[in-house]
DNA sequence: GGTATTTGATAGGCATATCCTATCGAAAGG
DNA sequence: CCTTTCGATAGGATATGCCTATCAAATACC
């Protein structure tokens, strides 16, 4: 039962059979006669049925909700088993905006420390896909905005409130003081592309402050942002965390931006599920140890 | 995988292999097996073994705590599929405190007409055995003490304040006008026995006004008690409630007991688990809309 | 103290479920 | 019109589940 609700979870994810398959290790045939096994136990078609995936029936949806609370609790028991067989141990999948990569290294630091059985993942994904992700059991946490975009059924660690700062190729006229948002409007800058909520947050601030941009490099990776700041001529908006870990040398530098000194809140997004795993358990407890918005 | 996690709750529960295969209707060597699979599976002993059943490990505590969990959201799933096919259908199984089972008939009347495909099955259970069945998922719900002690992981919907009157053959000098719990001294008494919670009130009252009492007949049964002051000459206590229906004819009679005018919350307690079934939604959204304390 | 009973584990055998490979038919794409 | 994609179907090997029968250890009883 539980294996058939599985691959049906991976169905309704991957939206196609064999792929979904794939997913679960098994061939084409298996998953689909798992899925009809599943129709005939609960008596009501799951799934459109066309020469192809044609999207859930409202009985499937409403099944996919239970499937994966279900399998959830599931995989939950098993850790929780091997962890009291094992100690902490096993694997924590995180997916993680691309401006918050840089704060993994804080929440792994001492952890990996106090528990070398535990293995991270962590993958560079938009925030959308983040939650998308939770839901569908893929990953185990995410790091992701907090304050903007509606959640869902999660447990959230605040921990840090983004500042926006220009970054910029040392003797760039603008490093000299604070910028305002409303100073950018002739600046070449670079940015991430729209679907990342970054940059949407970003577009509203200069949208606020009467500026329109049309950048003409947009990317998902923060690296290709600011190497094309070295390298060119382009400036960037970076959260400060973000832009940190490239000021090190000479090559480039930042400035506050202010008018209005924008701030939005990052944090750790997890599955509410009572009781959490131990790893969960662990991470989160880590996360509020280190939240710089205890009161948040 | 939810066959054998069934199987362990079933042995938690009857604390014998024997007997836990009896009621999966399976045979013992059946679920042996299926126990020492999840072990295996698990990597973990979940039972101590010795030549017979001797408790649950610690693992198989927390075990037994998501076995509960997953099972019973594949029950969920299973019935909230089965009323998307054949509408509000199924067994919704109570346990209910002897003093409350008139109340039952108030929650099915309009209920039962609404929904005629839902079957009720309705057992008089101690109010610690209650919460001990939702625990085990042997009930769907159950109607008992709401204020007196602890509940654990449930919905509740207060229904009503029980009071309490004293009840004896008609004609008894006591009928006359409110009685004092200290006026009992010298009455025969039968009671609930003391397993009861109701029970335990009424000691406590009792023992309040500074009166002992051992009833030389106890029970389970309110029709036990009632049927004693029939034919008899004891008086017995009981909430207005449970006494009500049988002060119809003229045999016997029932007045308020006061000091204190001890009143005591009676609700519907169902286990607590988003979303609830659609046959629970309805009873309990029943029970609201018949609730006496809508702001309990 | 010896016998009977209770309790859970083990062995062997049968039925069924599961999963694979190979193939088919319908629909979509070019 | 031909090709490709997608999911369903068929047949066979393997694994799982469940039964009956039996055993060994512990307990209860005379």
């Amino acid at each position: 039962m539980i294996d058939k609700l599985e691959m049906f979870i991976a169905l309704a994810r991957e939206e196609h059979f064999g792929r979904a398959a794939a997913a679960q290790g098994v061939t084409q045939p298996t998953l689909s006669a798992a899925i009809k096994q599943l129709e005939d136990q609960l008596g009501v078609m799951l799934v459109w049925r066309g020469s192809r995936y044609q999207g859930l029936t409202p009985e499937g949806q409403r099944a996919l909700d239970w499937a994966r609370r279900i399998v959830g609790d599931a995989r939950s028991l098993r850790q929780e088993m091997r962890v009291a067989r094992e100690g902490l141990s096993g694997d924590l999948r995180l997916a993680v905006i691309p401006t918050a990569l840089t704060v993994v290294s804080d929440l792994t630091a001492g952890f990996g420390a106090a528990h070398p059985n535990v293995r991270f993942s962590v993958q560079s994904k938009t925030s959308a896909e983040i939650l998308s992700m939770l839901e569908n059991l893929e990953i185990d946490a995410g790091l992701t905005y907090l304050d903007n975009e509606p959640l869902g059924r999660v447990t959230t660690v605040p921990l840090y409130a983004e500042r926006y700062v220009l970054v910029a190729k040392s003797g760039h006229p603008l490093l000299n003081g604070p910028v305002k948002w409303s100073d950018l409007a002739d600046v070449q800058l670079c940015l991430l592309t729209p679907d990342m909520q970054n940059r949407r947050i970003i577009n509203q601030h200069l949208s606020e402050a009467g500026v329109e941009v049309a950048p003409q490099i947009e990317s998902t990776s923060v690296v290709v942002l600011v190497s094309h700041v070295v390298r060119s001529n382009w400036a960037t908006i970076l959260p400060v965390r973000a832009a940190e870990i490239f000021l090190k040398g000479d090559d480039i530098g930042s400035v506050p931006l202010i008018e209005p000194d924008a701030s939005h809140v990052v944090g750790l997004v997890a599955p509410h599920r009572e009781p959490f795993t131990p790893v969960l358990a662990a991470l989160l407890e880590r996360a509020r140890s280190l939240s710089e918005l205890k009161g948040y």
